[in-house]
RNA sequence: GGCGGCGUACCCAAGCGGUUAAGGGAGCAGUCUGCAAAACUGCGAUUCAUCGGUUCAAGUCCGAUCGCCGCCUCCA
């Protein structure tokens, strides 16, 4: 295998992933589960669920686990304010995100843990730290002593004195240090409560992540990743608890990916500015799901990871074109080819190189851009072989194996272009009626009516339907 | 205020010291076609925000300037 080069936080630059025992374990920050995913959440899923595919596609088995926050203050405000169960309002929004990620052509991760399936084993862990001094209690709480952990801010490279000068940290009286934070928090009145050595109460956000890495991955995971806006405090906090308690490493190689932003500016909650999947995909339900999930997965990996990827309906019209290139060099082949013909001498060596060159971008840093670019120069130099008459047909193995590790190229190019859709225009026509157009049309052609079909053709179009006469006299539909 | 990132053709976007600056979209031209559309092919930056510097050699390293963005608070 060639060696695999990934951007690790921890060092601010690119190190050679060693995997000498075959063996990655991958841990990534999911969802708190208070609201429907937005298209933050697809890009985060979409590049782990690559990057996942491609240490399997290098051989290494992956056990890849992917948390649900399922207990936390906006679930419960969201849960108070309607009145409802804490519990219905995690399980909603769990489901929820599972639809979206099945759309999106996301796989499962080997595990998908609950927080609330964990509490024994954060309790375990925040004991010992209390035993050992880095922990204390006050009123039910159990927070984490900063000052005490001289490592901290190697992750956010952020030294603490500087953090404090930002004025913008909460001031807790009762904390010995602004920067301590909870492990544990005793409930209010009406708040979902487990039982603890403190009292009543229930976890704090980070060391959660910190117990069900180590429950099913052990003390020191090789990848953990998420957003960057997790880099602090999420994760320098993950680190100090979990090495505190521990004595070793947590995290070998930390993967942060950019955000998706609309105007150039970060999608998030507060700026209002953010896109549910599902509306998404609500606004492009001419679509058949399959095929507007893959073209947002085009979309997401045609930037690189670590950088930020603007949306705008332009750009989503531009992966969907050259997703469709793709798209057509397959059905091209389909249609006039097949491996029962021998391929020329030579062909071989060629898509040997080009496969070299695929793997080169995905190991350098998971280049997914650059990948993309490989597979559209290989399409080209395909499209000239097929127009020279070689047998090329089994280059489409090869693409669909690409494609296979980064969710595309997996539906049928008939399904992809042409099967019953139905355009958005015209929602009040049908199929048949469509059909009925064309064969009315096929007719005129046959007696040379231009007129007729030109007008037919017109009629098609207006509805938003493209319609493509193909050499061998049958007409097909294109949208 | 502290820390970090970015600025490459009309748009999106790779490239991170060394042949002619990837690739996609759009546009234009050609092939095909009854005409279209689609598809395929071809064309496109003497130049990488600006100004200096280092080097035999710089989008690529260093410094300054301008512009944009992010983190420092829940956040993918």
């Amino acid at each position: 295998m060639t060696p695999l080069y990934l951007f690790n936080t921890l060092a601010s630059k690119k190190q050679p992933f060693l995997y000498p025992s075959g063996r990655v374990t991958l841990y990534v920050c999911g969802i708190t589960a208070y609201d429907h995913c937005h298209l933050g959440h697809a890009r985060s899923a979409i590049i782990f669920d690559a990057i996942r595919n491609y240490l399997e596609y290098k051989g290494l088995t992956v056990c890849y686990v992917k948390n649900f926050t399922d207990i936390d203050d906006k679930i419960i405000h969201r849960a108070a304010a309607e009145q409802r169960p804490w519990k219905e309002v995690a399980e909603q929004f769990i489901a929820s995100y599972n639809a979206d990620m099945a759309r999106l052509g996301v796989r499962p991760p080997t595990v998908s843990p609950k927080a609330t399936d964990h509490i024994p084993r954060m309790i375990q862990i925040i004991e010992k730290l209390v035993a050992t001094g880095a922990a204390y209690v006050i009123e039910g709480d159990v927070y984490f002593e900063v000052s005490t952990a001289i490592s901290y801010g190697i992750l956010s490279r952020k030294k603490p004195e500087q953090l404090l000068a930002g004025a913008r940290v909460e001031i807790d009286e009762r904390k010995r240090n602004p920067l301590d934070f909870a492990l544990w928090k005793a409930s209010k009145p009406g708040e979902p409560v487990w039982d603890s050595p403190w009292g009543p109460g229930r976890p704090g956000w980070h060391i959660e992540c910190s117990a069900m890495a180590m429950e099913y991955l052990g003390e020191t995971v090789d990848i953990h990743g998420g957003g960057s806006d997790l880099i602090f405090p999420h994760h320098e906090n993950e680190i100090v608890q979990s090495e505190t308690y521990t004595g070793k490493p947590f995290v070998s190689c930390f993967i942060h990916h950019g955000f998706v932003t609309i105007a150039d500016e970060k999608m998030s909650k507060s700026l209002g500015n953010f896109l549910f999947i599902r509306d998404i995909f609500e606004q492009f339900a001419h679509f058949p799901e399959a095929v507007f999930g893959e073209v947002l997965r085009f979309y997401l990996l045609s930037v690189h990871y670590r950088s930020a990827i603007d949306f705008s309906s332009d750009n989503l019209r531009s992966a969907k074109q050259g997703l469709d290139n793709l798209y057509t060099l397959l059905q091209r082949l389909d249609e006039t080819q097949s491996l029962s013909q021998p391929a020329p001498p030579g062909l071989d060596d060629v898509l040997a190189s080009y496969e070299a060159k695929w793997e080169a971008a995905m190991d350098d840093d998971f280049n997914t851009p650059e990948a993309l670019a490989v597979m559209q120069t290989l399409r080209a130099y395909i499209n000239t072989r097929l127009s020279a008459g070689d047998a090329v047909y089994f280059v489409r193995a090869l693409f669909v194996r690409w494609g296979a590790v980064l969710g595309l190229l997996q539906v049928s190019p008939e399904v992809w272009r042409y099967d019953g859709w139905l355009s958005p225009l015209v929602e009040c026509i049908s199929e048949a009626t469509v059909q009925a157009w064309i064969a009315e049309r096929e007719a005129a052609r046959g007696r040379r009516d231009w007129a007729t079909s030109d007008a037919i053709r017109k009629r098609l179009a207006e509805t938003g339907i493209v319609i493509e006469d193909r050499p061998d006299g049958t007409t097909r539909i294109k949208r």
